[in-house]
DNA sequence: TGGTTCTATGATGTATACAACGCCACGTTC
DNA sequence: GAACGTGGCGTTGTATACATCATAGAACCA
């Protein structure tokens, strides 16, 4: 792997040990050491600890003093929370973002939807990596247009799990489709100012990706009143 | 049975120069050099770089390459951007609140906000220091009551950042009647299970937290320079 | 034999030396 | 005089040596 120049060795070590766990490279309760990736990513130390603890800050390592850097293992509950939390944070940015969005980033997001939609029923397989590494951009771009900053690196830690759990391997053929529908409803919300519509769709969106990911059971979270 | 639990340096310095950016000890714009930090606490570059880096995370300083860390000034679209993120996260920790939260964390609740109560109206002057530190205290304990361990780390940032600000200061005494109002209501609302009840009362005690601060018109700034 | 202590080993935590880079002042050139 | 290049200086970035801690397993004792 190469380095390139300009980067610094802490965030050339960030992206790397980043894209292994997304890759799944290592399974979880993995011990991290720093020896380790530090040779092969022929740096020292200094940089791979940096990147480490950033990792930790994420919450896509986890931390122990003296004991060092370990592959969470994402259990039930883990996957529930990530979704309450995203339910809340995304649906207001898709919100902020039908009051905020730029043209340009309106355009964006039409074709970031076109894209899915191609990647996901254009060929004969879908191809589930490009499909999660869209709709990652789709649902990120959505935050950026929301003009909150600081929402930014809220959810940069929980929009990414998922796509290390490989969500889309799971979505059948219909699941697909209306995922896909929902995208070109957020696009037109979004489009059209239209807050309350972006977010409930925003909403109903992840609701079902959570239901694809996590079934019924176990499912009276998330504060609903009865 | 317990363990000693010695302070890793890192984290001293973590707490040493989150203390420091608390009290307002560097103006924004500050330049926070790692060489003065360390000899000042004694320890070398190295815990001071993580220190740093990790306060970075939580936006309480900003980092440059190869410039360092900069205390950054609070804009007033930073506060509302803030204040934002608070409504949507805390009105939904406060909901889930009312359907997880243990009989224990109910009882600190109450008597948290009858300690905000005396420290307001107790004595002659109202010690806004410590009402700052009970009222934080109070809001971190509905997260942690939610039960989404995850909500806890990304409200980290955001909680903290008026108490940095000095908000109470500019509370006056029936603004602050009403927010220790809202803080029983609260505290009845998670008692009796009524989640509804709870996120109505949290996103109204912020909104009203935001008018104090921020008023309704965007004219004016909050940093210390003048 | 079972349990405890001790020691070896390898990891992380910290200190420090060195390299790379940005800023600024000075000087040169046109 | 202004624009631009250049070198010194101080800072951050990285490498590496050393200190400290946790753990496994041998050695030892009851």
């Amino acid at each position: 792997m190469n380095k390139p120049e300009r980067l610094r060795a802490a965030d050339f070590a960030y992206i790397s040990i980043r894209e292994g766990l997304s890759a799944g490279r290592w399974p979880p309760g993995s011990h991290l050491r720093e020896t380790e990736l530090a040779a092969e990513l022929k740096i020292s130390r200094t940089p791979i600890r940096e990147a480490l603890r950033k990792l930790a800050s994420e919450q896509l390592v986890q931390f122990e003093p003296h004991l060092g850097a370990r592959v969470p293992g994402w259990s039930h509950q883990d996957m529930e929370e990530i979704f309450a939390l995203r339910v809340e944070l995304e649906s207001f940015a898709a919100g902020q973002a039908a009051l905020n969005a730029k043209p340009a980033q309106v355009d964006e997001l039409r074709s970031l939807a076109t894209a899915i939609e191609k990647a996901a029923f254009g060929g004969d397989a879908p191809d589930n990596v490009k499909i999660s590494e869209l709709n990652n951009r789709f649902h990120r771009l959505i935050v950026l247009a929301s003009g909150n900053r600081r929402l930014n690196s809220l959810v940069a830690t929980i929009i990414d799990i998922p796509l290390v759990v490989r969500t889309f391997a799971r979505f059948d053929k219909t699941a697909m489709a209306r995922s896909v529908g929902h995208h070109f409803d957020l696009v037109e919300a979004i489009a059209g100012g239209n807050a309350d519509w972006a977010v409930a769709v925003m909403r109903a969106h992840i609701h079902a990706g959570r239901q694809v990911m996590l079934g019924t059971d176990a499912g009276e979270l998330l504060g609903r009143r009865h």
